[in-house]
DNA sequence: TAGAATGGCGCACACTTCATGCATCAAATG
DNA sequence: CATTTGATGCATGAAGTGTGCGCCATTCTA
């Protein structure tokens, strides 16, 4: 856990805005001069604060119209089940992020998808058969109102 | 919508996983030349395929410590409810994405937060208060099974 | 089917960006 | 007070970028 100054809390704003910002650019933006911009963003990587950079890509530009939530409740808590079940989400490529969860649900996965019959194939034969899978609720996303993915991190002053 | 060929396509997921390639590695990745893959990558960015490029932070390093979904129901769903929800979630820096959903819930937020301390901020202080918000049930992320966000483009052949 | 038009391609090249060596400077250390 | 440490800007060779150009294959047209 390396320590992060103001000038790196800048410089990582602006990066999760725009990945591909040149040192220059970076360094106009935050006050330095680019040679220092360049070895601060190698140390920030180095370090994994800065873990990647990606790529987004437009979805429905591409055939991906559907984006579904699904909870997953297992039969059992058995470590044995839960081995499965992570098998299972790693196999399946449409399944994008999965998370495990407190309440009711034991499982949150996000699927995009291209139709609501890709989303009744992942439901019906691959989720619902798998001998862990007790319970299946899907929700599918009408609308995107927030998905910026972005840290907040105008709140941090250290 | 463009027209989005097998050139392409390797393309877009090379820079889905690597924001950053150069158009030379992109070259050597695809097999095309460095001034093509330049001009391929500026004509997919111009038509929105690829929607920008985002620095990936890891929150644990910036001490975001918790996720959290929560679950929203709305009191009615009038369209003055509904906008003024709207309204609320994009005043909230800490929640990062937003849905609206078919099944049990209106809403689906994610939030990425220092403590449990913010959690019960967010929870209490705003989103119960608010009128338009009739209940709210949060989980917390245990675990992220899967988190990278990628189309799987491995599927696509044009 | 011949000739023209179109569009994608690689190469060349001027320009920009990158990363590292180096000298400087300020703050911390002994 | 002398020394060490580390962050900084500048200079520079190497690498990357994007555009003009000519080439070629495919498509269109008469």
């Amino acid at each position: 856990m390396i320590p992060v100054d103001s000038f790196d809390l800048k410089m990582l704003a602006a990066l999760q805005d725009d990945g591909r910002l040149t040192n220059q650019q970076l360094a106009d933006l935050v006050g330095l001069s680019a040679s220092q911009c360049s070895r601060r963003r190698m140390r920030l990587e180095e370090a994994k604060v800065i873990s990647g950079y990606h790529a987004d890509l437009a979805g429905e530009a591409l055939g991906f119209n559907l984006i579904a939530f699904i909870h997953i409740t297992l039969a059992t808590h058995s470590p044995d089940n839960a081995k499965k079940f992570r098998a299972l989400v790693n196999r399946v490529d449409d399944i994008q992020e999965a998370y495990s969860l407190t309440g009711d649900a034991d499982y949150l996965l996000k699927a995009v998808l291209r139709d609501l019959k890709s989303l009744s194939d992942i439901v019906n034969n691959v989720l619902m058969p798998h001998q862990s899978v007790a319970h299946v609720r899907s929700s599918i996303v009408l609308d995107r109102l927030k998905e910026s993915a972005k840290l907040p991190l105008k709140e941090l002053q250290r």
